[in-house]
DNA sequence: CTGTTAGCGCATTCAA
DNA sequence: TTGAATGCGCTAACAG
């Protein structure tokens, strides 16, 4: 019984097999035309000395490949993953680098991982949301010449985006509950910027960091020109419910309140619960995002459905063919209205006055 | 204007800095005593070239390590993430892992994936849950000789397990549903194995290959020899309406229903409501986890509270230690009883007898 | 403190 | 078809 090596290698391997490295390397990468009778040979070695195929490190060094992409999320993994949209997204990029024989690597703009961020192996990117970091991510990327793809921000710098039709999505909502009679109406939007303040005023938009919720607002704003916005600073339910109270404890409340998330809307719903204020008779709701809500609230939200995974996939196809040498155009995708049952006429609310 | 070079390394650098490479790999590796004005005159020169950092792809063939984890979850990623348990568990490993100065590759036991699961580079992994691949992956990891912990199932083959004690916590909650007086209890597990069909037997437990339901149904049966058991395909609200169904629509329904899980037990809840068993007055459910149910339920949940992250945390901490050379314990973390409101004494269901 | 040297394990030339 | 030789970019000895 041989004693065990250290590490066997494929030049262990193919000393054993009586082969050359070469006959080996190419036996394990399925390519060159080698002899059946050589490649068992070769087989067997391996078999026998307990080695199971190159070294990923030693290949990617070699090919100046690591086989990885890293996938750059907001903050921390369990509040990114709270947003079914994010997990959506991650999924449908998962799945496509996957079935091209590539690894995603968790990222996150945490300034504690930032030592991960920048030693990290990996021969693509994709950088999704616009936080504050983004840019400085970015920027390190270009650096290191990472191949990167934005999503749910605008191209910049060179590098792709694939984003949802903001603009149009949000006008076409809007202009819905304009249609249905609605003059007051108010938003809650995602968060813009650092700041903790809700106030928003087209000062604070037009310095705002984040593409996505700066988009929607301002096509809001095109329909309400005096609508009251108040800024949301997560994607969730508690913040929905706490803006949500802002915006219709008052005096005057507005006949529709635009959410800029299901998550928010579904907030929004509860302080008007909470407030006696009947969905949709005397308040309209609207939300984004399109996810699955029939777990936070029974009734079917009026809002926007965006391609979650979609966004993941096409980003991944971006990426693998920026890998490829290509430079892809950036991606717009369509969302799709759904009716829902908390948008209706204004007329129901105006009798009330 | 010179221009730009093919891709600058260490070694253009340090030619350019009139240095030696050793010196300049120090400069970026923090670590010798160097100059400040040597120091300077690589910075410079990096700066001048563009030369941001070594290549990861040559350090870690370099050092042996890549300073990447894997961490493998079920199924796709969507599905996987759909569960908080999940999530929280793959962000504490992404904490400490993070903070370590490691990264977080993502993994899933899927088939069409297994090309990346076979060829990433990774130092070590974290193999979560029991699915019937989750052995198979486990051998591949061995013969690779990748340092492997393993989270919700037993430890096997020399790898060390972090998990919750769930013999003990599943016992607590059925015997307090005993000690309400309960005597006609049915069980709702997670899934046993790959078999669709909900009815559960001892042989099939017997048979089971998922550690983590098995010995949460062992424990019930402890407590309830008779009790009715039915087997979840997934871990969700979906399913736990569906089989609570099955074990509420009969003509003498169980007083008390152990849902394996939180999102089971809402799921039951929902199956009561419909069916018109007032919780926790003609029907107790007890669920698992411990996470935030009050989106999906009014009523808070009585469940046993383990400690998702944490296992996360000591999961990472044990593959890190692993890295180190040791060989890490299995860890059993306790639970904690969350009283709740959907368990109450029998009497109240008895006496609509 | 700094320079020289020798591989890490592999894929790919180029010859035979 | 197969074999021998080269270097991917870096770090860690060691010697100055």
């Amino acid at each position: 019984m041989t004693e065990s090596r250290q590490h066997p290698t494929l030049a262990t391997v193919a000393r054993a097999a009586g082969v050359a490295v070469s006959t080996a390397s190419l036996v394990f990468a399925g390519k060159g035309p080698v002899s059946a009778a050589t490649k068992q040979k070769v087989l067997d070695a391996a078999t026998e000395l307990g080695f199971h195929g190159p070294d990923p490190r030693a290949r990617s060094l070699r090919n100046g490949r690591s086989g990885v992409v890293g996938v750059v999320v907001q903050t921390s993994v369990i509040s990114a993953f709270r947003d079914p949209v994010n997990v959506g997204m991650v999924d449908g990029a998962a799945e496509v680098l996957g079935e091209a024989g590539a690894g995603v690597l968790l990222l996150t703009d945490a300034p504690h991982a930032r030592r991960v961020f920048e030693d990290a192996p990996m021969d693509a990117a994709v950088l999704t949301g616009c936080s504050p970091w983004a840019t400085e991510l970015l920027g390190s990327l270009r650096r290191r010449r990472v191949p990167t793809v934005l999503v749910g921000s605008r191209p910049r710098r060179g590098s792709p985006a694939v984003d949802v039709d903001n603009p149009a999505a949000s006008r076409e909502l809007a202009q819905h509950l304009y249609r249905l009679g609605h003059r007051r109406a108010a938003t809650v939007t995602l968060a813009l910027d650092t700041d903790d303040a809700p106030a928003v005023d087209a000062d604070r938009l037009a310095a705002a960091t984040a593409d996505t919720a700066a988009e929607r607002l301002q096509a809001f704003w095109d329909v309400f020109p005096n609508g009251r916005a108040l800024a949301a600073t997560d994607s969730t339910v508690e913040e929905g419910e706490r803006i949500g109270r802002m915006l219709l404890d008052v005096p005057e409340p507005p006949t529709a309140v635009v959410a800029q998330s299901d998550l928010l809307a579904v907030g929004v719903l509860r302080a008007a619960d909470a407030l006696g204020l009947a969905v949709p008779d005397r308040l309209s709701v609207t939300g984004f995002d399109g996810i699955d809500t029939s777990a936070l609230d029974p009734r079917p939200l009026t809002t926007m459905r965006q391609p979650m995974q979609q966004k993941g996939r096409d980003a991944a196809s971006a990426v693998l063919r920026m890998l490829d040498g290509a430079r892809p155009r950036s991606v717009l995708l369509d969302c799709e209205f759904v009716p829902g049952a908390t948008a209706a006429p204004a007329d129901c609310a105006a009798q009330h006055h």
